[in-house]
DNA sequence: ACCTGAACACCGTTCAAGT
DNA sequence: ACCTGAACACCGTTCAAGT
């Protein structure tokens, strides 16, 4: 309320919280920064004084699906707190709910849109702490001997694939109409899939 | 040779395969019709005549890119005829090395881009023929007492999911950097994910 | 089954000049 | 830290009229 110096005071977050909701109606395609600035009544380059560029701002916007996902799984980290099967398994569920119900935004940060090679450090800090999140939680199943003992990159790489694959499937519909017609029904089969995958990496 | 009626012939082909060409130098989002239009000399409303839009093409590229993979498991069913695990194996390896050489067709083709419920017959078939082939496969390891008996659209869920994230990782470079230096390394890495995923999927 | 050429509405991005 | 307004080069898509 205090800076609010000129007409719009917090345009850098009106812009990432409008571009969620736009991503969702229109898809990513369809997310246009001019659109963007008509939406929230600013002019067509005043996006331009936040991001370089229309990538700096998809960043953004991936960065803060990350930090959505991260503040979930603290919040789980606490609740299942020794319990890292169910933390894991929780977490997937998080990324496949993510998937279904903002499936433009789920593509965003996981498709491939960002080569996280030449994207900013605010993006890529993001996507390490989540991968860093995961490590933890692998590591803490083998020391309690519920998962093998070995590589825990590996380990990690592959429950990464397996929640990320799945849930892209998910979001791309590629299950509602070859694999199963009831959405109700895919999810519980989606669950068994993470059997699994715990299955993978259990001691035997 | 026959049927150069005007000035091109084949323009249907000619158009999908160039589209292979410039997605691997520009990326989805660099992909354009005029341009497409300009490599090969004729009028920038000329595909038009065989592609409705551009999203159709860019199923009739998808499409071309489903029938390469498939053509590769067959070869890979004659030659590995009763070793259902290893073709598992190898056509999981085949996506990896799709996704590391032509990454940009590897996201058209897996990336989200075509809703697959709203696309064309074409397209439809393609796709639903590679997952016949998994389940297949997946049936036969069943049988052989192999693989866990149960549910084959589960089994057959689960490696699709981990092969097609662990694919999307590496053709989007999250591992590159997140997680190993070294491309024959990360390689290494992969193969010992499959194996992953066999252990969840075999019998104990 | 292609051509040329114009047209429309839309982009991303960059100016210059204002408050 | 925003505005207006013009400008540039590029799109996807649709015409009309040709061969």
């Amino acid at each position: 309320m205090q800076n609010k110096t000129y007409h719009h005071g917090d345009l850098r977050n009106a812009l990432i919280l409008e571009a969620i909701v736009m991503l969702h109606e229109k898809g990513i395609g369809g997310l246009s920064l001019r659109e963007l600035a008509r939406r929230l009544g600013v002019g067509h380059n005043a996006p331009y004084r936040h991001f370089k560029n229309k990538q700096q701002l998809l960043e953004a916007v991936a960065a803060t699906g990350f930090r959505r996902l991260k503040a979930h799984n603290i919040r789980l980290e606490l609740e299942l707190a020794d319990d890292p099967e169910s933390q894991l398994f929780e977490s997937g569920v998080a990324i496949l709910n993510m998937a279904m119900e903002q499936p433009e935004l789920f593509r965003l940060m996981f498709g491939g849109y960002l080569s996280l090679g030449k994207c900013g450090p605010e993006l890529k800090e993001e996507a390490h702490a989540s991968i860093e999140s995961l490590v933890k939680i692998i590591s803490l199943a083998q020391q309690q001997d519920i998962f093998a003992r070995g590589d825990v990159m590996r380990q990690t790489l592959a429950a990464m694939s397996m929640v990320q694959g799945l849930a892209m499937m998910a979001s791309s519909g590629m299950l509602r109409d070859n694999v199963t017609g009831d959405e109700q029904q895919f999810k519980r089969l989606a669950l068994q899939v993470y059997d699994i995958l715990l299955m993978g990496l259990k001691k035997r």
